[in-house]
DNA sequence: GGTGCGGTGCTTGTATGATAACCGGAAGAC
DNA sequence: GTCTTCCGGTTATCATACAAGCACCGCACC
C-alpha cells in the first residue's frame, strides 16, 4: 500500500517534531538554554516523561545537549555530523540526481582504486566479478555479487569515507534498483554480457593502475546501468563542450 | 581541549550503546523481536525508564521500531537513511580523504552547474565572488563569502542532493579549515589574488556552459586550496596515465 | 571589607508504581 | 465451523519521589 495506516501518533514524536522545528526556526538561539522539562511539560500539557523522550530524540539528532543540574541547550552547530537523504525520491528526477552523486563519488573511487589498489584489493574485485558470473549462470539474481563488486572497488581506493558513503548511497538505492530491475528486462542476455564487460573494464584499468581509464570505465558502467534501469540521464556529464 | 572532561556516563547512553552494538553484531536478527522492556530492565539492572530512553535513541537511529502491544523489533535495514562522518578526522590523512570526497562531488557540481545554471544562479556566484573580494579588501576573514561561493555553485547544479551533501561536508570541514587557516599564512597577497582568479575561472566556465572546464577549474581550485592549507595531496587525481 | 563556606532552590537523571491503548490468541457462544 | 468476546502480555503515558549536579546567595570568619 502506498500510504501506511495512520500510525498511532505518539505524543513524544509530536513534541519532538514541534521542538525540533522551533529550534530550526530559530525560536531558540544557538547555545541558548531551553525551558526546563517541567515547564515544557506544562506548556505542552504532557507528562515530563514525554518531554524526556522527545529530548532524547533531539539529543540523538544532535540538536540539543543536556547537562544535569543546568538544563538543555541548543547545540551551536545543529546536527552537522549527520547527513540524511531526505525522501528516497521516488520521482525519476530525484533518482537521476542521486545517481549523479553516485557517479561522481564512485568515479573518484575507481580512479583512486587504480592508484592505491594492492594485489589483495584487486583480487577481491576479480572475485566479485567471478561470483556475479556464477550467480547469473546459476539463474540467481546477482544483486549481492554486484553490490560486492562496487564495494570492493570502493575499498580498493583506501579511502574510508568514499567507501562508507558509497555503502550508504547503495543501501538507499538498493530497493529502488530492485524495483526497477523487476520492471525492466535486466536479465536479457545482452545485458548480462554487457555488465560483465563493463565490470571487467573497470577491473582491468584498476589492475593496470590507470586512474583515468578506471574512472571512465566506472562512469560508463553506471551510465549504462542507469539506462538499463530506465532512468536515462538527460545530460551526459562527459559531454565535451566546444572550445571557443 | 583535546579530551573533553569525562562526562557523566549516563546509564541510558550506556544501555543504548550496548543494545546498539548487540544489534549490529547480529545478536538480534533483522525483524526479530527484542526482549520486553521489563525483561531488559532486569537484565541490565536498571529501571524501565532507562531502557525506554535507550530505545528512544535506537529508534531515532532507525535501528529498531516499536509497536504498542507488540514489542520492539530490529529494523530490516538498519539506519540506512543516516550517514555520519565518523570523527572529524584530525589526522592529515583523514582530512585528505575527506577532501578527495569533496573534490569528487564539488567537481561534479561545477560540471552540472555549467549545464543547468540559469542567469540567476550565475549572478549568485558572481555576487559571492564580489563579496569575497570586498571582505578581503576590508581586512575581513572572508570565510563566509567563500562558503557562499561554493554553495552558489552547488545550487546552480540544480541537484538538491549535491547541494545538501556539500553543505554537510562544508560544515564538517569548516572548523578544521579555520584552524589550518590560522596556522598558515593564507592571507598572503599572492594567495588572495590566486583564490580570486580560481573562483573567476569557475564562474567563467559555468557562465560559458562549459562543463568540462568548470569541473577542471573547480578541481584545480580545491587542489590549490588544499595545498594552501598545508594538506597537500600525495596523488593528483587528474594525473594522466600513459596509455600502453 | 573581603573571602570561604554551606545552604537552598533549581535542574536533569533515575526509580517505582499505576493506568490506558493495543495486539494476538484462546476460550466460549452460536 | 465461524464469529465474538475475553484475557494476558506489551508498549505508551502519567504521576510521584528521590538522587545528583550546578549556580547563586547569604552568613560566618578573618
Amino acid at each position: 500500500m502506498v500510504t501506511s495506516i495512520a500510525r498511532a501518533p505518539r505524543l513524544s514524536d509530536e513534541v519532538a517534531a514541534r521542538l525540533g522545528d522551533a529550534i530550526r526556526a530559530g525560536v531558540f538561539a544557538a547555545g541558548q538554554r531551553l525551558p526546563s522539562e517541567k515547564e515544557l511539560s506544562e506548556r505542552f500539557a504532557v507528562s515530563r516523561m514525554v518531554i524526556r523522550e522527545a529530548m532524547s530524540r533531539l539529543k540523538s539528532e544532535e540538536l540539543v545537549e543536556t547537562r544535569q543540574g543546568l538544563g538543555a541547550f541548543v547545540k551551536t552547530d545543529p546536527g552537522k555530523a549527520l547527513y540524511r537523504l531526505g525522501e528516497p525520491a521516488l520521482s525519476p528526477a530525484g533518482l537521476r540526481h542521486i545517481f549523479q552523486l553516485r557517479v561522481a563519488v564512485e568515479g573518484a573511487a575507481a580512479s583512486l582504486a587504480a592508484v592505491h589498489a594492492d594485489a589483495q584489493a584487486i583480487a577481491a574485485i576479480a572475485q566479485a566479478i567471478a561470483d556475479l558470473r556464477a550467480d547469473l549462470e546459476a539463474g540467481q539474481d546477482g544483486a549481492e555479487a554486484d553490490r560486492r563488486f562496487h564495494q570492493a572497488v570502493a575499498a580498493a581506493s583506501k579511502n574510508p569515507y568514499l567507501e562508507s558513503f558509497l555503502a550508504f548511497l547503495g543501501a538507499n538505492l538498493r530497493e529502488v534498483i530492485a524495483l526497477a530491475r523487476a520492471n525492466t528486462r535486466e536479465r536479457h542476455p545482452d545485458h548480462i554480457a554487457a555488465v560483465q564487460l563493463e565490470h571487467e573494464a573497470v577491473l582491468e584499468a584498476v589492475a593496470a593502475h590507470a586512474p583515468q581509464r578506471a574512472e571512465s570505465a566506472m562512469r560508463a558502467h553506471l551510465s549504462r546501468a542507469q539506462e538499463r534501469l530506465g532512468l536515462g540521464q538527460r545530460h551526459r556529464i562527459s559531454d565535451r563542450e566546444s572550445v571557443p
